[in-house]
DNA sequence: ATATCGATTATCT
DNA sequence: GATAATCGATATG
């Protein structure tokens, strides 16, 4: 008999990075009114403290006030006048550091999935469209600014959700982090290695 | 297969 | 006014 449970906010690592690294292989959850949708989260990104390449770099803002919560909770923003990208705070109150949802493979909610991006899935190409970078896997799930930002991920009556489901990854990869001109060389980008819902 | 570019708007300078 | 933690379309090899 396989464990599920939800991850506890005690057990994350303080550290972001090492946060980015141990979020590879647990499962995001969203209990959204047109039903759930579950993935494994399989691409993670780390901005940290002084980092040159986060939002918070420059101090609090409007837009980036949830980076500041306690760990745990959802920084959701809009980019490029096109696209919702969520993010976990990973610091105590205060304090800006966050790991970047980037890519899922998905495992409940597949056909809801496909009409929230307006999508087929005919074939493992049109699938792996579904989840597979920032701005898709947000609209996949229905992740919205409006909706999301600030929610607390370790409420007990959270919809947005993340589970340790048992499965363990084979192998965790590093890389350089993706679609940033600062701090462009650090290997803080984490992925399941071999895995096709990846982004590029 | 890789390269380049336009979309579209909130946010900051 | 410029930029952006992106995506999808188009062009070219």
């Amino acid at each position: 008999m396989r464990t599920v449970r939800r991850l506890r906010r005690s057990e994350l690592p303080a550290d972001t990075v090492a946060l980015a690294r141990y979020l590879i292989g647990k499962t995001l959850s969203h209990d959204a009114p047109e039903g759930r949708t579950s993935g494994r989260i399989v691409e993670t990104e780390a901005y940290v403290v002084g980092d040159a390449a986060a939002h918070a770099f420059r101090g609090q803002t409007a837009r980036n006030r949830s980076l500041f919560l306690r760990r745990g909770h959802a920084y959701v923003y809009f980019i490029y006048g096109n696209h919702y990208c969520l993010n976990v705070s990973c610091l105590p109150d205060g304090t800006p550091g966050a790991v970047l949802f980037r890519a899922l493979e998905p495992l409940v909610g597949i056909e809801r999935m496909a009409v929230a991006r307006g999508a087929l899935i005919a074939n493992s190409k049109q699938l792996k469209l579904l989840t597979s970078g920032p701005g898709r896997m947000a609209q996949a799930f229905g992740v919205t600014r409006e909706r999301d930002n600030g929610k607390d991920f370790f409420d007990t009556k959270s919809d947005l959700i993340i589970v340790d489901d048992g499965h363990r990854v084979r192998k965790i990869e590093a890389t350089p982090r993706i679609g940033i001109t600062k701090a462009a060389d650090l290997p803080w980008r984490y992925l399941v290695h071999g895995n096709l819902f990846v982004s590029r």
